[in-house]
DNA sequence: TATTGTTATACTCTATAACTATA
DNA sequence: TATAGTTATAGAGTATAACAATA
């Protein structure tokens, strides 16, 4: 693991690694039992859709994704009952997608799970190195020194 | 892009994505030139290796990975020049790990790399903040609370 | 029997390229 | 021609399961 009784060889990408599998597992244990054909990312993906819907293009800017890899998502989720999709009769190339009641749940259920999670980071952090941690990932992640920040691609 | 110009759907998941993306790009700035073939988890496992050379069993120990997915850069890295490897002659089960000239080279541009990666997000941040942030993740990453630390599996 | 490492396969997330249908 | 979305494919990182060779 990095090691903690070993050498502790730790890297930055390997901890941001070890992140991202505990804020999956962490998630998991709210959410699994309910919707456990749902990851981390479907239940982001579900959270961004207004209940009003939205077009698969304006998913993609908002999840900082192109319209090809959210529209896989948006497929399984259709697949599992969590969204369903028209065409607009204004425009048939549109897609409205939409959430199902079953995907309300699933918001809901992943609403919990987050503050669950962020509630359990913040126990073992203390509220204030909690913010700044989520201020300062912000800060390097939403950096225009980093990746030229490209929208819709 | 999670949205900078628009609404910043943020969401812990996303920020840590979007972090690894910013650290793979800026990462290959440095080091694609020298090592296109070498992608930060290389570069990372590279840097695992003692000079005397290293077991899988230890290498994925450490790294926190799986012998089958260690195993994988392993054979990668020695069809690429950068490691070799040969049975040991008191135990043939044991593969011994060492890097290469060039391998000595990768970790050195390595290491670099992230120097600058690391000062640049210093920069950013400042070098408290910096260290801060290091720290925390390091605390959520390894927390006992988190996943089990169950080193080799 | 236990351990080292391998092979084969799959999952998760996301991307690029080339395309169709509609406007 | 431009835009919305699709299909097909791939890459990057990592995992599980079943296995072979050696101890």
């Amino acid at each position: 693991m990095t090691s903690v009784n070993g050498v502790p060889v730790l890297h930055l990408a390997g901890l941001l690694g070890l992140l991202m599998k505990r804020l999956r597992a962490d998630m998991a244990e709210t959410t699994e039992a309910a919707f456990p054909d749902l990851r981390v990312s479907h239940l982001r993906l579900l959270e961004l859709i207004p209940v009003e819907g939205a077009r698969i293009t304006d998913l993609a800017e908002v999840a900082g994704m192109t319209k090809q890899g959210l529209g896989q998502h948006v497929d399984y989720l259709e697949r599992h009952g969590y969204v369903v999709s028209e065409r607009l009769a204004e425009d048939k190339r549109v897609r409205l997608v939409v959430r199902t009641a079953r995907g309300d749940e699933a918001v809901q259920v992943s609403t919990t799970a987050i503050a669950r999670v962020e509630g359990r980071w913040r126990d073992e952090l203390g509220t204030e190195r909690f913010e700044e941690f989520v201020a300062i990932a912000k800060t390097l992640g939403l950096s225009d020194a980093g990746l030229t920040d490209q929208p819709a691609r």
